[in-house]
Formats: C-alpha cells, structure tokens, sequence
DNA sequence: TCACTTAGAACAGGGGCGCT
DNA sequence: AGCGCCCCTGTTCTAAGTGA
C-alpha cells in the first residue's frame, strides 16, 4: 500500500532521507528521471522459497505463505526464539541458526536443546571457547521465565507484553495448551484474535 | 598480531492492529 | 477514537573468537 501511494516503481531513482540516524525512508520518486523500463511491482502470487499458496485474510494487508513447513518460517521461527527479548541464547544469531539447519543438526527450536559438543564443536570456526560459550548460552537460557518462552514461541499477536498478561493467569506452559478459548478470552487484554490465534496455535 | 566472521547494540519511525 | 503493542526496516560501530 506505501508503494502504491508513494507510486515507486521496480528501477525508480527516489529521493532517500534517513529518518533518524538510521532509517532510510523513500521521501519520493523523481519521476523526470524514469525512462519507461520501470516496471510495477506486485507482489508474488506464491510464496518465494517454498513455492506454497500465499494468502491474503480480508481487510489485512500483510501476504502469508500458508506452509507450516516452509523453511523460510522455520528459519525465522528459530532465530526469533534465540533473539533477545525471547530465549536469548548469546551466540545463536541467524548465521548459526543457518549452519545447524544446513547441517540438519536442528529442525526446530527444541532441538537446540538436545545439541551436544561435537555437535557445535563441528561448525566452521568453533573451536573449544565458542563450544562452552555457546552450550553455557543454552544451558542459561533454561532458566528464563515462563513469559520468555511463551513470546519466543512465535504465537501471533503473542508478544513480550501480551506473554506476561497470559502468564499472570497460566502459571505452566501446560495449563495453557489445555486450556479452553474462553478460559484465554476472558483474560484482561486479551480479546478474540488473540484467543483464537493461541487456541489454533497449540492445536498444530 | 592481523584479517576475517559473526553477533549485537543503538537508532527513528510508522503501518497495522487489538483493546478499552 | 485513542492508546499501546507488535513488528519491521538498514546502517554503522564494537566486541569476541578463530585461523593463519
């Protein structure tokens, strides 16, 4: 939709400013430096690394890929469940993440869990120090509240304030699997989509 | 000691959306 | 309607560790 109303275009020469320090933001297209190559841009039809359905729910903006088994979702699924704020496991950033995929040493985020020393020990450039730094890492990240691991288990509209909320009144991860929608709904805060999302989630 | 890889922090802003 | 949460965006800079 910001594309649409800012009217860019695939091969545009635009105006950037950084908002902030940081942030490059289009401020617009210099459209009297377009030659007729600049082509529309749509967006894909399938999803562009497994190839699944992409849906679009009515009134939303934002294009899901549909498969539970994409290894794009995985991958993400996993480097947010090791990222800051979730289980923050120091030392299992997105390239990690990506090595122990490729090497099929983890599947999914518990798998971390049953990684061994020659496991690590086998990445390119871990030796003995990142081994222990990155197994101590794991081993830290057990003792994180129940909060921690409910944000870092990617359950839509569940974040880091929403987990706390939830966990006020499930005290156990296993309460809240079982649990009835409207045991979740009733919660202050916590209003249908949200219900819903958890309920579906669990029953995957 | 140097080159290289990777993680992680800091940063501003806004669309999108749910809840009250 | 208004507030607050969720989540994403890209560029530096620094720190830590490995390998040569």
């Amino acid at each position: 939709d910001e594309i649409r109303r800012k009217d860019v275009k695939v091969g545009d020469w635009v105006v950037v400013h950084k908002a902030g320090d940081v942030i490059p933001e289009i401020v617009k297209v210099i459209k009297e430096r377009r030659d007729g190559s600049q082509q529309e841009f749509r967006m894909p039809g399938k999803c562009p690394v497994c190839g699944s359905d992409v849906i679009k729910p009515e009134g939303e903006v934002a294009l899901r890929c549909t498969s539970m088994a994409c290894p794009a979702q995985q991958y993400e699924r996993i480097v947010h469940f090791a990222s800051k704020g979730a289980m923050d496991i120091e030392g299992l950033g997105p390239a990690i993440v990506e090595k122990f995929l490729d090497k099929k040493l983890i599947k999914d985020s518990a798998d971390i869990y049953y990684l061994k020393y020659d496991d690590v020990f086998s990445l390119e450039n871990f030796k003995e120090k990142s081994t222990k730094n990155l197994l101590g890492a794991i081993e830290e990240s057990k003792k994180k509240p129940l909060s921690r691991l409910l944000f870092a288990m990617g359950i839509r509209y569940v974040g880091s304030h929403t987990a706390v909320v939830l966990t006020r009144v499930f005290t156990d991860l296993d309460s809240l699997m079982h649990a009835r929608y409207e045991e979740i709904e009733e919660i202050k805060e916590i209003g249908p989509k949200i219900a819903e999302s958890i309920i579906s989630f669990f029953n995957h």
